[in-house]
DNA sequence: TTAGGTTTCG
């Protein structure tokens, strides 16, 4: 058995250590040495919490006192004991008892250590064969003041608002910026990154090490790190971190509900339920207070003239020159722009031939300089990479007058410019990989002449606006969805016509309503038929700070179905913000599927939890329950969607009634499924516009009611989405070119139907068109 | 010692 507890009778042992063991004294012990039939005796004078290691190994530390040469200079040495032996150990181990271990492994510190502690360490497991003796009690005279209650050492973090100058601290903070690894000037890599904490104070701290693995593993901002001895000191007016000896630290995904792995170069350290507990609480405080990065960018999104971070894949890599490296890097997207490939000598290019063939169309070529150099070198090819900061420029070589989009990864740190190697256990990588298998290597190779030298082929003098033009006296650049069969009829036929009928018509668009698009979107009830405007920002943001004033009952906080987080703002006017979290089996779910609801939020707060949490629903407390805001509020908010409820017809219910979906095997949130527990009457987004017809015979007017079919753009996102607008505004310049005589529109294929609209006053009628949509190259 | 956030020689 490796751990025994043995009786001490008379200062011995009852049962005799086995005989080939030696008492080693502390002095004598060293790295390096044959210690196999040696062993360690002492007190323990501390012991430390038993944890678990990030690969859930138990891990427990105790510190031993060689009890018989106290004032020897060395008289104590760390004891680190893993595995089912730590667990064992943590169980019956005492202060004050004499402890013998024997199988141990010396392992040198890597700094130099004061009060008497020896400098090494004790490892010992019982995979390794170590041997441990506990002894009861020894003689009392030697620990007359020793407390048998547990010493646990507990680290205490200074929030970055009370670091003092020359002060070794520890603490915890959110990256709000980083620079990864990069080989400095002197003879250690360097990093450099930016904390915040819930007091709001920033820190920029300088970490060195010669040890690449030694440095924060950093992939992100808003990813959570925990310093170990950090000096702090002031620098031009601010507080500075800088590496201590004994720097030690730890890196979490800040993602809410993403596993809290730590990852650290460091095999032992220590990790507890309530450091847990401070991640998950700086994760939400991050989730509303720190802007998330830009998304993602992929090669196929890139532009001339930006800088952007890639992660990608490494194919290959060369030497061009004593200043510049080159790295071939594909994501399984295309680049729409041609791109310029460095020429490299053969022999100087690193990457499996046949690869860097099949994906020849979809790797580009980084140009890395200066102090990023050494580190590109020493990339394996295969390897994920996160480059950030590469700069693309649009540049023509002498001989071709199709200018290419060069990519470079300028010398230099400036924000964060650098090269950090991910690992294959990254969320990112993995997305990335699965992605990867998935790309058709055969499409991308056909489609070579659209990006490489081929562009002086048939179609090389024709610019995308004339073939616009030509095609735009051809073919209509609308198509029916239906009714094909149909043959047309000519529109003073069917302003002739009674209603309500359908046609089919080839008609010129001579011009819409309203010219600015965003003007078309409204809300409608297919309830009650209404239409309105959407309510905009002011509206949303005046109905939040009404609710602000009420402030959250606690009453309602932590039920079966949600899990409630509070904190009240700094500044000038604090504020109370409750987060209620639904839960799905009693369990907190990933933010990408979880619902929340809010009370106290402004709109950048509920703006930013939509970025990353599926649903954000604005809530206030009544006395026995949460409940909806004003409907002249979004009942919901999902992604860039904001979803209200028509007030005539909506009868809303206390928020409670979402308890039964949360309940559901895997709850979809959908909006409508939402709308319809919560009593509310979903109003749907809607292009409304006004197309003036023409054609040889006549003109008419005539509407458009589109939710996506049409413009083939969700109406529920043209308010939000930029890039949908450009789409929307672009197809319209093709339906109705402006500035383009009659005799130049193109034509337009639709089929509409009339309907009557009768009042007491008077009766009209009126024409819609439907079963329609955009031709596939408008789009 | 190194760098000490705030984009570039190529």
């Amino acid at each position: 058995m490796p751990v025994q507890l043995l009786k001490l009778i008379k200062g011995q042992s009852e049962a005799p250590l086995p005989s080939h063991l030696q008492r080693e004294s502390l002095q004598h012990l060293q790295e390096g040495c044959d210690h196999t039939n040696k062993y360690i005796q002492g007190v323990v004078t501390l012991s430390y919490p038993l944890t678990k290691l990030g690969d859930g190994t138990d891990f427990f530390k105790i510190v031993l006192q060689d009890s018989e040469n106290l004032r020897s200079r060395i008289n104590s040495i760390n004891i680190l004991i893993y595995g089912k032996m730590a667990k064992d150990c943590a169980r019956i181990i005492c202060h004050g008892e004499i402890f013998i271990v024997a199988g141990f492994k010396v392992i040198k510190l890597p700094e130099v250590t004061e009060n008497g502690r020896h400098g090494c360490q004790l490892e010992v497991s019982e995979e390794a064969g170590s041997a441990i003796y506990v002894c009861g009690y020894p003689s009392c005279c030697f620990f007359p003041l020793m407390s048998k209650i547990s010493i646990a050492p507990k680290y205490v973090y200074t929030p970055l608002n009370h670091l003092k100058d020359g002060t070794i601290v520890n603490l915890y903070g959110v990256v709000k910026f980083f620079k990864p690894p990069y080989v400095s000037k002197g003879t250690d890599y360097c990093s450099v990154v930016t904390l915040v904490d819930p007091s709001e104070v920033k820190l920029t701290c300088t970490l060195f090490n010669g040890n690449l693995d030694s440095l924060p593993k950093i992939y992100k901002v808003g990813d959570i790190v925990r310093f170990h001895r950090i000096k702090i000191r002031k620098y031009n007016g601010q507080m500075q971190g800088v590496t201590s000896a004994g720097f030690a630290s730890l890196t979490f995904d800040g993602t809410v509900g993403a596993p809290v792995v730590p990852r650290t170069s460091s095999k032992v350290y220590t990790f507890m339920d309530e450091e847990q507990k401070t991640i998950e609480e700086l994760r939400l405080w991050a989730a509303s207070n720190i802007s998330t990065s830009e998304p993602a960018a992929k090669l196929s999104g890139v532009q001339p003239m930006v800088f952007f971070d890639l992660t990608c894949q490494l194919v290959g890599k060369a030497k061009v020159d004593g200043s510049a490296f080159l790295l071939k890097v594909w994501d399984g997207t295309k680049c729409p722009y041609p791109t310029w490939k460095v020429p490299v000598e053969e022999k100087y290019l690193e990457g499996e031939k046949i690869h860097l063939y099949h994906l020849r169309n979809l790797t580009v070529d980084i140009l890395v300089y200066d102090n990023h150099v050494q580190l590109a070198e020493s990339l394996t090819i295969g390897s994920f990479l996160r480059i950030y900061g590469i700069h693309t420029k649009q540049a023509s070589a002498d001989s071709e007058d199709v200018s290419h989009i060069q990519f470079h990864l300028h010398g230099g740190t400036c924000y964060g410019r650098g090269i950090g190697v991910l690992p294959e256990s990254n969320p990112d990588v993995q997305e990335l990989k699965e992605f990867l298998e998935s790309v058709d290597l055969s499409g991308s190779q056909n489609n070579e002449s659209v990006c490489s030298v081929e562009l002086d082929g048939p179609f090389g003098n024709i610019t995308d606006l004339e073939l616009h033009i030509q095609r735009c006296q051809q073919l209509s650049v609308t198509v029916l969805t239906d009714h094909q069969d149909l043959s047309n009829t000519d529109l003073k036929t069917i302003t002739n016509s009674t209603a309500p009928q359908q046609f089919r018509i080839r008609a010129k668009l001579r011009t819409y309503k309203p010219q600015k698009l965003h003007q078309s979107v409204k809300l409608y009830c297919s309830k009650c038929n209404s239409l309105q405007e959407v309510p905009n920002r002011d509206d949303f943001k005046f109905i939040l700070r009404g609710s602000a004033a009420t402030a959250p009952n606690p009453e309602l906080h932590n039920t079966l179905w949600y899990e409630s987080v509070v904190w009240t703002t700094r500044g000038q006017k604090p504020r109370e913000i409750a987060i209620h979290f639904v839960k799905h089996d009693e369990m907190l779910q990933y933010p990408e599927d979880t619902l929340l609801m809010i009370e106290g939020g402004t709109l950048k707060e509920i703006w930013k939890l939509t970025k990353r949490f599926k649903c954000v629903i604005p809530v206030r407390s009544t006395e026995d329950d949460l409940e909806l805001l004003d409907l002249s509020a979004p009942f919901l908010l999902q992604g860039n969607i904001k979803y209200y409820g028509c007030k005539q017809c909506s009868t809303p219910k206390p928020m409670r009634c979402l308890s039964s979906m949360a309940a559901e095997q895997q709850p979809s949130w959908e909006p409508a499924e939402i709308a319809q527990v919560l009593g509310i009457e979903l109003l749907q987004y809607v292009v409304i516009m006004k197309f003036t017809l023409v054609d040889e015979t006549g003109s008419l007017n005539a509407y458009i009611f589109d939710y996506e079919r049409f413009f083939q753009v969700p109406a529920s996102e043209v308010l939000t989405n930029k890039f949908l607008q450009e789409k929307m505004q672009m197809t319209m310049n093709t339906l109705c070119p402006p500035g383009r005589k009659l005799g130049d529109l193109p034509w337009l294929e639709c089929f509409i139907r009339s309907y009557n609209v009768r009042d007491s006053m008077k009766h009209r009628v009126y024409y819609q068109i439907f079963d329609t949509t955009i031709a596939e190259d408008v789009v």
